[in-house]
DNA sequence: TAGTGGTCTAGACCACGAC
DNA sequence: TCGTGGTCTAGACCACTAG
């Protein structure tokens, strides 16, 4: 089996944990050696993990616990994975032009002559009109398989992984030409999200702005 | 010395890499274990940490190399001490007692008869207002030296450490009564954020409400 | 005193990439 | 083939807490 160790000890544990109450006490790391005949270090990756995630919290000296479920760490901003809804997208525009914004060109590092691949689209779950995401890519960023599964890419989230996001909140009034998509009234005020997607190497590689509508998707971060 | 081994090395590899461009190598693991004297495993951990707080990248196979600073982790939402700005804040309520809103009384899960601390404050840097926080914590959660020092307690930051944070944005047109503090116009969209701080063991410790200036103070998280 | 988490060591083997 | 990060082991000592 080519999955490591500490991984397969980290799914057991949350299934022996799945049922117990907050606050329970968990074996210690050396029962738990014994109990997956592993070494205590390797046991101890495997709680890291679950004390990083939320699922277990450490007292020195006393031991582990269950942590609460609401102590779970998540990140709605860019999931919608987590919830059973039907999540469908509607795209508004997909063009690739030279010409963008001076906005985008500093975000994405690039000058006016640089192709830019544009995507706007309206996320639903179950129907219901959730954000509009403006996607800006460079063309050249992008090989020829990756562009031509841009419109079905869902979320961005494998490109992440490869690096790093950054966030920005912006307050701002629902965008005219968006109110009625997201059905709201106009003067709403909404939250914009500024995402920058960037390379491990730091270099900028998604520009995304979403603007989400507030009366579906709260945005909801546990840290 | 009590500082463990591996933050000993973690602080000379920041020092080591503060003056190398981004996507510089670093030494490989075994050389720094020689390097600085101590086991791979060791020098392993302080490049764990350094590698979760963005400060270097690894690629498999290949070696460790220096991110680029925009992908050093930052989470502004209630952090404002990084800058070198002069923090003051200005007491607009404190006060002590039984009667707290249905809303305060949910979220902190208490009943109507529970004394309820609550205190109200424009927090401003450099003569500038950047927020205004409302921040309501069960009276019996507080011995009395807490309480004393609650109007100094400029942040919060060592109650999350002993638990957890759940941070919610909701966006607002800015309160009649705020608008002038924040020198806002009515009617202005901002972002609310409404901070729960639970314990480890998941009781609902601190309820806070910000009321961010837009003007002043931009929401950025890079993860 | 016994048990816990926190740290640390000095080895080991693997898969993969570059040469 | 050699060096890298990724994983893993079987011990060890410490500070602290609870009985």
């Amino acid at each position: 089996m080519s999955i490591p160790i500490y991984l397969q000890i980290k799914e057991k544990i949350i299934e022996m944990i799945s049922e117990l109450p907050a606050n329970s006490p968990v074996p210690s790391e050396r029962d738990l050696a014994v109990i997956y005949s592993a070494s205590r270090m390797t046991v101890r990756k495997a709680i890291d993990a679950l004390v990083d995630e939320g699922y277990l919290y450490r007292n020195s000296n006393k031991g582990t616990f269950v942590a609460d479920e609401v102590l779970r760490k998540k990140n709605t901003t860019l999931d919608e994975k987590s919830i059973e809804r039907e999540i469908t997208y509607k795209s508004i525009y997909f063009d690739v032009k030279a010409s963008s914004s001076d906005e985008v060109q500093s975000y994405l590092n690039i000058s006016g002559e640089d192709s830019v691949v544009r995507m706007i689209r309206l996320c639903l779950a179950d129907e219901r009109p959730q954000s509009i995401e403006e996607i800006y890519i460079k063309r050249l960023d992008l090989d020829d398989d990756e562009f031509r599964n841009l419109p079905k890419t869902r979320d961005f989230n494998d490109f992440i992984i490869q690096g790093s996001l950054t966030q920005r909140f912006v307050p701002t009034l629902v965008p005219m030409q968006y109110a009625h998509m997201l059905e709201l009234k106009i003067n709403e005020p909404i939250i914009m999200v500024e995402n920058i997607i960037n390379r491990k190497s730091g270099a900028p590689f998604i520009y995304m702005k979403v603007f989400n509508n507030p009366k579906e998707k709260v945005i909801e971060i546990t840290s």
